[in-house]
DNA sequence: GTCCAGGGCCTAC
DNA sequence: GTAGGCCATGGA
């Protein structure tokens, strides 16, 4: 039996699909990656509204925008210092080795897209992958900080792995689907902000119950 | 007032 | 190679 794919139908048939990642477009999914770190998703969705609202949704427009004026418009995501800088230097690249096109960046390898994307300053393995899945449509498994937390409780993790060793764990036991990826980190983090809100583990806490009741039979 | 959120960088050891 | 500090806003 295949513990991973089994906890991803029981969440599936209890949470249904989700078609995440909540963007109308491959850039946005990039901004909303960088803005996301750390941050409430919420925030994010404000300081989205903010750009969208000057239509600096598009590489040139983040460009054109100078780094105070970014920073206002990106301020209620948090540490909008950095990720104005983060956003301006993801744009910075794409325009001078795709002219600005992301169809050119992910028509290459997986691998070869991740190491150029943790090359750059502010995206490191989480951020990648969310760019290569959602914005790219490669086939990257996404770990984040509900995914150590779920399957912690879960007892599949034991907390001391590293981001590698995560990814490379659900990797190699999942059919390699971008689909079934989008999919299992949406439903996580759908899991974990209704039922594992606090940090590391919460006592009673019912999140690893209801993915093991909701079984098909 | 305290804790937390869909991380990542830098520095010191 | 890794633990700890730092980045910052807004909601619970």
């Amino acid at each position: 039996m295949n513990n991973l794919l089994d906890i991803y139908q029981r969440l599936t048939n209890h949470y249904g699909t989700r078609n995440w990642w909540p963007a109308e477009t491959p850039f946005e999914v990039i901004v909303g990656a960088i803005l996301t770190q750390n941050t409430n998703w919420k925030n994010v969705e404000t300081a989205i509204f903010n750009l969208r609202q000057k239509n600096a949704l598009t590489t040139d427009a983040i460009l054109q925008l100078d780094l105070e004026t970014l920073e206002q418009l990106i301020r209620p995501s948090g540490f909008f210092r950095q990720k104005a800088q983060r956003l301006q230097l993801f744009c910075l690249y794409l325009q001078d080795h795709y002219a600005g096109s992301l169809d050119a960046l992910f028509a290459q390898k997986l691998d070869l897209v991740r190491d150029e994307l943790l090359r750059l300053k502010g995206i490191g393995p989480e951020t990648a992958d969310a760019i290569l899945l959602y914005a790219g449509r490669l086939p990257s498994f996404v770990v984040d900080a509900y995914t150590n937390r779920l399957f912690g409780r879960l007892g599949i993790l034991s907390g001391d792995e590293k981001y590698a060793d995560v990814r490379d764990l659900f990797m190699s036991q999942l059919p390699k689907d971008i689909q079934l990826y989008s999919e299992y980190h949406a439903l996580i983090i759908n899991h974990c902000k209704q039922f594992c809100r606090k940090k590391p583990l919460c006592p009673g806490c019912p999140c690893a119950d209801i993915c093991l009741e909701k079984q098909p039979n």
